[in-house]
DNA sequence: GCCTTACGTCAACAGGGTTGACCCAATATG
DNA sequence: CATATTGGGTCAACCCTGTTGACGTAAGGC
C-alpha cells in the first residue's frame, strides 16, 4: 500500500457522498461511534460507512488501526488538559492535573479503555509530560529523580483512571452486580475464617467506591515528603 | 448453539487425534500457546489445531472466547497467590503481595489484560482482602481506615499491574514503537518550547521502564508516615 | 489546458468467532 | 448381552475483521 500519511493534505477531494475527510472529522467520528455504540463499534469498515466514505480511505490518514487509536488517545488528553495552567503549588497543581485526565477519560469511557496503556508520542500527551516534569523540578528533584517520580505519578493516575473508564463502560447489568458483590459476598463469611474482614464489615459497602483521589493523594503525600526531605530550597 | 457446557462430563470421547479434551487441559494448553508463540497466538482455531481437535469441540466447554479467558484468569490468581503467608513486617508484607500480583499477571500478560478490570470475586480474592486488610489493622489503623486505604494500595497493585499486562500484551511491533518512542521523539524537541524535557533529557530512555515498585514504594512510604502519625502502639 | 499525483475506490486475501446440522460412540437401561 | 439415548467431536458455512495492491479520477501547479 505503501501508505505515506502526509503531515498537510493539499489536494482535499470529496468522497463518493460527498464528505471532505480529515484527520480531525475520522477522529471525531471514531469518538462519537465508540461513545454511541461501545468499543467494538469501532472497526475501519464502520468508521467508513459512518463517514460516508470506502473504508480503505482511512488508510491515506492513519497507518492502520494502532495508529488511530494512539490520535484518539491523543484528542482525550488534549480535551482534558485544555486550559490548565500549573499553579505556585507544585502539589496541588499536580493533583489538579489528575483530576482533569481522570476526568477525560471518563468522558469517553469506552474510549479510554481501549486506548489506556498506549504511548501516543503525539503533542498533546508531550505537553502534558513537559508540564508534570516542571512540576516536579520546580520541587527540587534532581533530574533523574524528577523523571522518574513522575513517570511513578503519572502512570499510577493513567491507570486507575483506566481501570475506572473500563469499569465504566461494563454494561450496566455487569457494573451492578460487580458493585453488590461486595455487598453480598462479603456478608456471610464465617468470622472465625476470616476476622478482619468480619472487623471492618460495616465498612466493606464503602469499597465499591473509588480510590482514585485517596490513592493521588497518598503518593502526593509521599513526593511532599521526599520533597521536604531534601532540605528547603 | 444453545451450547450447555455441563459441570462434569460422563461421556469422554477422544477425538480424531486421540487426545481425550477437559476443562484442565484445554486452559493448560492455551497457556503454554500464549507463553510459547506470544500472546497473539491465542485464537479458538489454532488453541484447536494445538490440542488435535476440532476448534468448535471448545464450544463444548466454555460458552465463547469470554468464558475462556475467564477460567484462564482464575488459574492466573491463584498461582499467584499460592503459598503466600503474611509476615511480621506488614509494609513488607504488603510488598510482597504486590509483587506476587504483578508477576502472576506478567506471567501471562494477554490473559490478565483482557480480564484485569473484571470482578471475580472468589475464593482466592477474598483471602487476598482479608489477609491485606489484616496487615493494615495490625499496623494499627482504625477499620474504616483501613478499609479504605487497603481499596487504594490494591487498586493501585491491580491496575499498575494491568497496565504492564496490558502493554506486554501489544503484538510485538507496537510494543518496540512505544519502548521506542520515549527515545527518539522526545529527544529533538525545542529546547525553547520544552525546557523542562530539555533539562531531563538523559533521564527519557528510562521512561521506557516500568514504574511499578516505584509506585508501590511510594505508596507504601505514604501509609508508613501514616501509620507512625498515629502514635506508637 | 495540460501533467502530475494525491487520494478515494474497488476487489481480494487471510484470518477471526460463532452457529447449526450431522453422526458416531459411550453410556444408561432393559 | 442388546438396545435406546445422547454427549460431544466434526464439518461446512456465515459474517466479521484488518490490510494490500491496482486502478482511475479529479484537484492544483504551471
Amino acid at each position: 500500500m505503501t501508505t505515506r500519511v502526509p503531515q498537510e493534505r493539499r489536494r482535499r477531494r470529496p468522497t463518493r457522498s460527498g464528505v471532505l475527510l480529515s484527520e480531525d472529522l475520522i477522529v471525531q467520528t471514531a469518538l462519537r461511534l465508540i461513545g454511541e455504540h461501545g468499543p467494538e463499534a469501532l472497526s475501519v469498515r464502520r468508521l467508513g460507512a459512518a463517514l460516508g466514505c470506502d473504508p480503505t480511505a482511512l488508510y491515506r490518514y492513519f497507518h492502520g488501526t494502532d495508529d488511530l487509536v494512539l490520535a484518539i488517545a491523543d484528542r482525550i488528553i488534549g480535551d482534558a488538559m485544555a486550559g490548565f495552567a500549573p499553579g505556585d503549588d507544585w502539589v496541588a497543581s499536580l493533583r489538579d492535573m489528575a483530576l482533569r485526565v481522570r476526568a477525560g477519560y471518563l468522558a469517553h469511557p469506552r474510549a479510554a479503555a481501549m486506548a489506556a496503556h498506549r504511548v501516543t508520542r503525539r503533542r498533546n500527551e508531550i505537553r502534558a509530560v513537559e508540564t508534570g516534569i516542571g512540576l516536579l523540578l520546580t520541587a527540587g528533584f534532581p533530574s533523574a529523580d524528577a523523571a522518574r517520580l513522575y513517570l511513578a505519578f503519572i502512570d499510577t493516575v493513567l491507570s486507575h483512571a483506566a481501570a475506572e473508564a473500563a469499569f465504566q463502560a461494563l454494561p450496566p447489568q455487569q457494573r451492578e452486580a460487580d458493585r453488590r458483590s461486595w455487598r453480598d459476598v462479603y456478608q456471610g463469611l464465617d468470622p472465625a475464617t476470616y476476622p478482619s474482614l468480619t472487623a471492618v464489615r460495616p465498612e466493606l459497602p464503602a469499597m465499591a467506591d473509588s480510590s482514585f483521589e485517596q490513592a493521588v493523594d497518598l503518593l502526593l503525600e509521599a513526593l511532599a515528603a521526599r520533597a521536604r526531605a531534601l532540605g528547603p530550597k
